[in-house]
DNA sequence: GATAGGACTGACCGATCGGTCGGTCAGCCT
DNA sequence: AGGCTGACCGACCGATCGGTCAGTCCTATC
């Protein structure tokens, strides 16, 4: 089984419990693991579990916001050794590629909330961190609107998102291109270079510009 | 509660399971969805469930394979009334976000085997079909770019999964833009039509073009 | 009218779920 | 030494899970 993830006894028995928690969950999702699951893959009794959380949902509650947290803090991080106005869009999709990599569990936990779970606004610790990702982004792309880097109408909340959610998108389903004829010829980090030049450049040729 | 859902003993009763399993499985996912659940919201006897399919792994990858097959013969039907070559992006942008507003459910499950399920690939009714769906996005992609619409270099590969994955997961995370302040001011609608400029221009000024 | 077969049901099964309980043990304060 | 506290555990609880089974009902065929 791919479960394989060794248990090291001399890490806290509540830090071993919120990591496989994290993991797992983001594997399988919130109802598919039990809490002896839990328990069996951090090497502690299930009664630990609830000894350390009032219950499943604080402990999934728990892991969730550890993930948002050290997720926005690494974002801070990184926008504040910024690049030039211009070379902005690159510079993050390239760090928050790396980061949604280095990150699986990150990236897949935040892709199910922010996908699957309708009441994500109205509770959990997701919806503030994301609403200060997008506002951190946001600002940015206001300062390159700012220097005359993009273009008149660009909103930049609308690039923000698209940033956001295009390479959560896509790092999530990076395993189904390698399955996919049609992907054969593009690797990794060619894609990401394609996707770059059509967000910055658009799709369309210039003649095809002129004549709408 | 809202899992207001009339149950009209006029239809058969396989459809009914059918039409229950897909909201619910929709709504809540594979685990979080019990047999009893289809069977209460479907009107019949839970052992009927068992009666009509295997299993719930078979009730699952029925109601799956039923979303496909429906959004697979609506694409072809959307492309073969197909526009000028310059207008297909926001033709298909159009006509994919209406679908996906008309079959939430569809939209749900479809985004939730391509980014929450690993073995998407090996197994389940999904793949070949969304793979047939970035093939007939491609191909028109490809048509477009022998008439010189688009750029030299755009990959249509790229372009199509774009296309598809950005849409799909805009849609799905529709509900979290009306709690954000930063998207008051964007209806749904401009959004789209904000979308389809970024898509189509990219979001360089051409100042910022010349200076790269 | 007899009968065969699919649609359908209530009652039930073992397994597992989230969660609780009584209790052990090591370390720390006085 | 004695008392207290928090970490931790094995055993257990009621509820619910996916799934089974014997049997009833309806309808079509002979």
């Amino acid at each position: 089984m791919p479960d394989a993830a060794p248990i090291d006894l001399a890490v806290p028995a509540l830090e071993r419990i919120l990591a496989a928690a994290e993991r797992l969950f983001a594997e399988r999702g919130f109802d598919s693991v039990s809490i002896s699951d839990v328990a069996a893959a951090s090497g502690v009794c299930k009664a630990n579990v609830f000894h350390h959380f009032a219950g499943k949902h604080a402990l999934y509650e728990a892991v969730l916001s550890g993930s948002c947290v050290r997720l926005g803090e690494a974002m801070e991080r990184m926008l504040a050794t910024g690049a030039d106005p211009a070379g902005q869009i690159p510079h993050f999709l390239t760090w928050y590629r790396a980061y949604l990599r280095e990150h699986p569990a990150t990236a897949r936990l935040l892709l199910r909330e922010l996908t699957g779970n309708p009441d994500l606004a109205e509770s959990g610790p997701v919806f503030p961190v994301l609403v200060r990702l997008v506002d951190m982004l946001v600002a940015h792309v206001r300062a390159g609107s700012a220097h005359g880097v993009f273009r008149e109408g660009i909103h930049p909340t609308v690039v923000a998102s698209l940033l956001l959610g295009v390479t959560l998108f896509n790092a999530q389903t990076e395993h189904l291109r390698r399955h996919m004829a049609a992907w054969r010829d593009v690797g990794d980090d060619a894609y990401v270079a394609l996707l770059t030049d059509v967000l910055l450049r658009g799709v369309l040729s210039a003649q095809a510009l002129q004549t709408r």
